[in-house]
DNA sequence: ACGTTATAGTTTAATATAGAATTATATGAT
DNA sequence: ATCATATAATTCTATATTAAACTATAACGT
C-alpha cells in the first residue's frame, strides 16, 4: 500500500527517532557526571575497571572505543587525581595494568549508583513489555558484524560493540 | 518475581543494548561520509539546509547541537569548499543566512541518497512490526521535556531533540 | 642466537568542540 | 533621543580526540 518512497520515508523517520531518543536519553543520563568533574571517557574507564577489574590500557581503550593515544591522556588525568594507578606487568613489560585506587573505587561506586538511578528513571518511561521489545530490537539492530555477542560484560554505559573487532588482545597467552 | 536488584540489572542491560545498537548503527551509517570528506557536523548542516532551506547560523547550530562558536568553523569549512555561502540579512544585519550553493545542493543530494540507503539497509534487520514498535518506544523515551514534539522536520540524521529548548530564535519577527 | 615482525604505550600534530569574552546590531524603557 | 539589555556572530583559550610516527618489549622463524 505504500510506494517505495513512503516506505523509505517511514524507515528514515524511525531511524531518526531512534537517534534522537538515544541522544536525548544519554544527555540526561550523563548530566550528573559534571558534578563529579568526570568526562564521559573517564567515567567509561572507571566503570570498566569497576566491573571488569584491572585492565591494560589497550583493553580500556577498546571498552570506551577511543584510540590508544587518547587512553593515555584519559588515564593520565585519572591518575593525577589518584583515582587509578598504573602498574607495569612484570611478565610482559609492554603492558601497563590500570587499577582502581580505593578512592577511585569509592568514587565510581557512588557515580555508578547515581547514573544507574538516572537510567532507571529514564527507562521507567517504558512498560516492562516495551523494555523487552526494545531489548530484542536492539539486539537485532546491533548485530551486523558483531559476532553474535554474548557479552560477558556486566554493563557498559559507554562504548561501542567493537564493530571492527578491537581484538581481545594478549593473543600469545598460550605457551 | 524479581528482586529490585534483578529488575535494575535488566533495566541497565536494556539501556546498554540501546546505546550499543544506536552507536553501532550510526557508525555504519556514517561510514560513507569519509568518502565525501565530510564530517558529521558538516553533513548535519548540509542536510539541514537541504531539508529546511536557508538558515541563520544560530539555527544551524541548534540543528546539529553544537555551539555557536563551533558552527562558525563548520560553515567556514563548508564555505571554503563552496558548498554553502553566507548572506547578510539586510533586514537585521546581525544575521548571516547560510545558503546551499548549487554544488552544495548536488553534493548533499547525492550524500543524502547514499546515507538513506545505508539507513534502510540497517533498518531492514527489523520487520515492519518491529519498526513500528521501535518508533513508538523511542517516542516515549525521547519525550521527557521535549514539548511532545510533532517535529515538522523531514529527517534529521544528526542532532538532538533540543532538550533545553534551543529556542526558535528570531523572536522579534512580529512588528 | 639473530633479525624480522608484532604489540603496548607514548608523543606529536592536526582537528573538533565547548565556553567565555568580544563586536556589531537591534530592541525596549524611560 | 539615549541608555540598558538582548542577540548573532566571531575570536580566543582550553580540552578531547584521532592518526601517524616513535620507543620499548616480546614472539617467531630460520
Amino acid at each position: 500500500m505504500s510506494s517505495p518512497d513512503t516506505s523509505t520515508y517511514r524507515t528514515l523517520s524511525i531511524y531518526t527517532k531512534l537517534m534522537r531518543a538515544a541522544e536525548s536519553v544519554t544527555a540526561r543520563v550523563h548530566r550528573p557526571l559534571a558534578g563529579y568533574d568526570l568526562t564521559i571517557s573517564q567515567f567509561g574507564v572507571l566503570e570498566a575497571l569497576y566491573h571488569k577489574g584491572p585492565l591494560c590500557q589497550r583493553d580500556a581503550a577498546a571498552k570506551i572505543l577511543k584510540s590508544t593515544g587518547n587512553i593515555t591522556l584519559v588515564i593520565d588525568n585519572l591518575e593525577k587525581r589518584r583515582l587509578v594507578r598504573r602498574e607495569r606487568d612484570p611478565a610482559d613489560r609492554r603492558y601497563l595494568t590500570v587499577h582502581l585506587t580505593d578512592a577511585g573505587r569509592a568514587m565510581i561506586a557512588e557515580v555508578f549508583r547515581t547514573i544507574s538511578e538516572a537510567i532507571c528513571r529514564e527507562m521507567a518511561a517504558l512498560s516492562p513489555d516495551e523494555q523487552e521489545q526494545l531489548g530484542a530490537i536492539c539486539r537485532k539492530l546491533g548485530l551486523k558484524r558483531a559476532p553474535a555477542g554474548t557479552s560477558d560484560e556486566p554493563h557498559k554505559f559507554t562504548g561501542m560493540p567493537s564493530e571492527n573487532g578491537p581484538s581481545p588482545s594478549r593473543k600469545g597467552e598460550s605457551s
